[in-house]
DNA sequence: CATGAATGAGGTTTCATTCAT
DNA sequence: TATGAATGAAACCTCATTCAT
């Protein structure tokens, strides 16, 4: 995809029927279906539709163009798990680190792993630069919400709060995306939490300086 | 994922005049360049073999499709980066803990910055199964060589070596693919290797049982 | 010879519409045109589908790849020609070996002649396998019935049915693809129902026993 | 067709030297071999030299295109089986009608099953005019013998002989096309010289007027 | 609104042929 | 002369997108 300036990235239209909602749903859910049975270079937008049990004309109702379509998806995946991380992060406000961290990590383990299949089909696709934005801007409000409860803990404090903050999100991301994209072993899976948040508390008790 | 079996991803023959060679060459530093400058979808062979200055037919005497030649580029990268993380986990042998950490995450950090546009520009051609077994097997070996590095430490002991070197090492890798996919802001670069020494020694010391 | 047996040769869709089946039919018409104005290796997807007036894309909508075309078009002309000799033969039944002979002969002439471009184009598509197995069906069912009748003639015999019926149509299909293939010499041509008649009721009436 | 008239079909050199003769002969050799294990489609130029033992440019020495080296290979063989049949039609100058036909069909048939694989290979080449011509030239050429021949028969006349010698020709060379190309069910394949032979026979004593 | 037939640019790959070594 | 690397025109085929029905 050449990304160009002037294909418009959003929906086409807000659907406000019953009916509508339906059939984007129906195309949502088809896309990560396809992406998941068959990978995102035989990904067409008539086999999307198919999957969706509509036409592909029905489909360029509702976007503008495949990347759209991909964008939205991986758009709605990247809120759904950022709202979780950013609830986890708001509610511990105030609360001593290590609960922070085990609050924090446990809300992101779950809503990846509950929504495995969605964020295994969609690791692949950040192909575009549109795409990579979008990414950025997400982990950048999570990255504040984050940042916020640091400062906010009642037992550790942080010299450079910012990069603190990148390092402890991507080490939740990062070993959570190999997992997923290496055919977890499954016996690994079920450590994910708990190693997370041993990796994660480990570093920050190491950068914290005392309160 | 589609990816048949058949298709073979060896490079077609061995190059033995001086300016097969340099052709070789020509097409694999091409391949990298056109990955960086215009992303994975934008590779076409046509655009590869420009850059390289030599005709599309040229590119197939030595690479049998598109895909051989991405997976072999990806191959070169991976060994590079194993063989020197390897060499200096082996080179720590029966070191202390954090003389171990130190070491090898500088030596990993060092690998990937020294070669920073290749690494970037491969991250994202993990598209398929063929590719992800290769880095499986990179990834299973290196891992061997740490756990024994790990097993020697003479200040720590590990009750499941295994999993926490497949920790260690995503812990290394994710977030510096995070850093360098980001379009890295530069000041945080330049923290890695430190932060990144952290959060792994960090992890590592919580996960280590009295010698 | 190559011909792998998992391309399929099937057409890719029936057409429903009407606009569908004009498409389909003109595609049709255009590649026996193209075969006979430009022959089998200059026989290209795009030319076939400039010459029916369409793009490309429509024709590759119908026919999955250039074989299935090719197959299709064969097909269609063995079948005509079968079911024509089949008719033919199917109504002598009973009848007198000369008579059986002149009827049949007299059909399959009229039939290859009527359609003679067809004929003419086709006999050299039978490149591969698939092609292969299509005529030996057509030539099996036809040679059943044509023993059939044989079997029945009122004033003969025959001890090896299966071998005369196999030299009865080798006889009539042999020298008609010379004649054809050779672009008849024309006063050659009005000759060729007696003459294969007379090849052909010479044969029988020296194989038949008496009755 | 295409066959432009520009380019020769004739080979470059008469090669003189013993070693220039043997590398036509191997040439030669691996072009039917590749025909036969990989049909027409698939022979290409660098296969057939390296089939040969020798480089693409080598081939080249001898022959300018592709087109004269399948034109030579087919020339050569029909050249053969030209030079048997009427050999044995000389022979035959005027003898009785079924020992005519008892020899040629005879002559014709030992030619062409000894060099059944050539022949094979062969009959699809016929692809192109320049091709025609060549067969009809030989065919040409042949019917001339063989009308003599039949004008000499010591107890028949004919009253078309062209015509008589076309049909008997037709005759022989129809159904051992059939048979070689569709896979010869083998128990057929030996009755072949007598089935030829009734054929012919039967069909050249009915248009036999009595001298 | 929905459909799906049609489009055609563009991608991958092959292979006859040339020519520097 | 022999070699085989290089060429590039041209083939096959896909798929995002449009638009008449």
């Amino acid at each position: 995809m050449s990304s160009p300036a002037s294909t418009t990235l959003k929906p086409r239209k807000k659907p406000t029927q019953a009916r509508s909602q339906a059939t984007v749903d129906a195309i949502f859910e088809a896309t990560i279906q396809v992406l998941l049975s068959d990978g995102l270079p035989s990904l067409t937008t008539i086999r999307v539709a198919a999957r969706a049990g509509v036409s592909v004309g029905t489909l360029y109702q509702y976007y503008p163009n495949k990347q759209a379509l991909l964008y939205s998806v991986l758009e709605r995946h990247l809120y759904r798990i950022g709202e979780t991380v950013e609830a986890a992060a708001q509610s511990m406000h105030g609360a001593p680190l290590a609960a922070m961290v085990s609050t924090v990590v446990a809300a992101f383990v779950k809503a990846k792993t509950e929504r495995m299949d969605e964020a295994c089909a969609l690791y692949n696709v950040s192909t575009d630069l549109g795409t990579a934005q979008l990414i950025h801007a997400v982990e950048q409000h999570a990255g504040e919400v984050i940042a916020n409860m640091l400062m906010s803990a009642s037992d550790a404090r942080f010299g450079n709060v910012e990069l603190t903050t990148y390092m402890f999100v991507a080490a939740m991301v990062g070993p959570t995306r190999s997992m997923l994209e290496g055919g977890v072993p499954h016996k690994l899976l079920s450590a994910l939490g708990p190693q997370l948040e041993s990796l994660c508390l480990g570093y920050l008790m190491r950068e914290a300086l005392p309160r």
